[in-house]
DNA sequence: GGGACTGCATACGGTACCGTATGCATACGC
DNA sequence: GCGTATGCATACGGTACCGTATGCAGTCCC
C-alpha cells in the first residue's frame, strides 16, 4: 500500500477503496469484491487501485483489519459499564441490518479462508465472553453462565442467518432482544447448566 | 436436459453431473460449481455437459430439486412416528457433517438468489414445524411449542454456521442433541412462551 | 518555472469461465 | 452390416476478471 504524506485534494484515499469494498462484501459476498468493479463504482480506472494497493488480497486484508478494529473498539469501550449497558450495546450492534450483512458475509468468507476463520472466531469468542459476563452479572452461576452464553451465541448466529435471508423477517432490534430475554429467563429457571 | 431412453454403458448420466455438482456445492459453495471444472472432475469435456444440460442454470436447478426431494423424503417418511423417533431422525439428519455443509452452502446461495431463498425457507419452515410438533407431543402448550420451536431452529442454524467454520468443533451428533435437550428442558420449566 | 513525484488513464497479455458449432467414434435398431 | 442417433471431443468467439507496463496531466517544492 502506498503511503502518501501529502494527500492531494480530489484524490482517492485507500479508505475509499476499503469502504467501497465493504459495501460490496456486505451486499454480495467476497466473491463480488473485484477491483475492476470497485474502480467502476468509484468512477476511476483500476490503475488507481494498483497504485494504492499491491493486489486484491491486500485490500481484503485491510478490510478485515478495519472490521476487527471496529469490533474490538465497541467491545472494549464499555468494559467497565453495567451489565445492562453492555447488553444494550451488544444488541444494538448485532441487530443492525448493515452490520448483520457484514457479519454474514465475513462468515461465508471464513469458510473458504482459514486465516479469516481464525480471526472471525476470535471476535466471536469475545462476544461469547461478553454474554457470559452479563449472565454472571445478573446472577447466573459460573458454569451456567458459560454454558448458556454459548447457546445464546448460537441463537444470535441463527438469527443472523435467517434475518439476512428471509425478506418477511422484520429487522426490529426488539425482536432479537426479546427472544434472548425470554431465552435467558427460561435458562435462569431451568437446569443450572447443559452438560458438555 | 436430454432424455435418453437407452443409456449406453460407460456413458454419463445427468445424475453423475448432479452428484459432482453437489460435492462442489457442499465443499466450496455455488460459485465453485463450474461446468468446465465439473467436466475435469468427471474426466470428460464440457461438450458432454452441454449434451446433458441446457446450461449451468439447469444443472443448479436440478441440484436444488434433488435436495428438496431428499429433504421432503425423510421429513414425510415418519410423519406418524413417535416424537422420539422423529426427533432422533431430525438430529441425525441435521448433525451429519456432509449434510451440514450442504445446508450451509444452500443458505449462502439463497442469499444471492430469491428463488432459492424461497425454496430453502419452505423446507426450513417444515423443519420448524417438526420441532413444534415434537414439543407439543412432549407436553408443551400450543403457543409455547410454536415460540420455542423457532428458538430451537435458530440454535440449529447457529450450530450449522459454527460447526462448518470452526475446525476445533467436534461433530459428534450428541452435542447438538444435548444442547437442544438442555434448552428444551429449560424452556419447559421457564416462561410459557416468549412474547411475540 | 523546472524537475520530480503523485495519482490516475490506457493498453496489454494472461487465465478462467461461458455457451455454440461441429466433427466423430461407437453402439443400436433392424 | 448399415444407417442413425448417441455421447462425447475439439475448437471457437466472447466476457470478466487479474496484474503489469507505461504514459501523462497536474501539483508540489524550492
Amino acid at each position: 500500500m502506498a503511503t502518501s504524506a501529502t494527500a492531494r485534494v480530489g484524490s482517492l484515499h485507500p479508505d475509499d477503496w476499503i469502504r467501497a469494498a465493504q459495501a460490496r462484501l456486505a451486499g454480495q459476498g467476497v466473491e463480488s469484491v473485484r477491483v475492476e468493479v470497485l474502480a467502476r463504482d468509484l468512477g476511476v480506472s483500476k490503475g488507481s487501485f494498483y497504485w494504492h494497493f499491491r493486489d486484491r488480497g491486500e485490500l481484503l486484508d485491510s478490510l478485515l483489519v478495519r472490521w476487527e478494529d471496529s469490533e474490538l473498539d465497541w467491545l472494549n469501550r464499555d468494559d467497565g459499564a453495567s451489565a445492562a449497558t453492555r447488553w444494550a450495546r451488544f444488541l444494538e450492534r448485532t441487530a443492525s441490518p448493515k452490520r448483520m450483512r457484514m457479519e454474514i458475509a465475513l462468515r461465508a468468507w471464513a469458510r473458504g479462508d482459514e486465516g479469516v476463520a481464525t480471526r472471525v472466531a476470535a471476535i466471536e469468542k469475545r462476544k461469547a465472553r461478553l454474554i457470559e459476563d452479563v449472565l454472571r452479572d445478573i446472577g447466573f452461576a459460573e458454569t451456567a453462565a458459560e454454558s448458556w452464553s454459548e447457546v445464546a451465541l448460537l441463537i444470535c448466529l441463527g438469527w443472523l442467518d435467517l434475518a439476512t435471508r428471509d425478506k418477511q423477517f422484520q429487522f426490529a432490534s426488539r425482536s432479537l432482544g426479546d427472544l434472548l430475554s425470554e431465552f435467558i429467563l427460561a435458562a435462569s429457571g431451568g437446569s443450572s447448566a447443559p452438560n458438555r
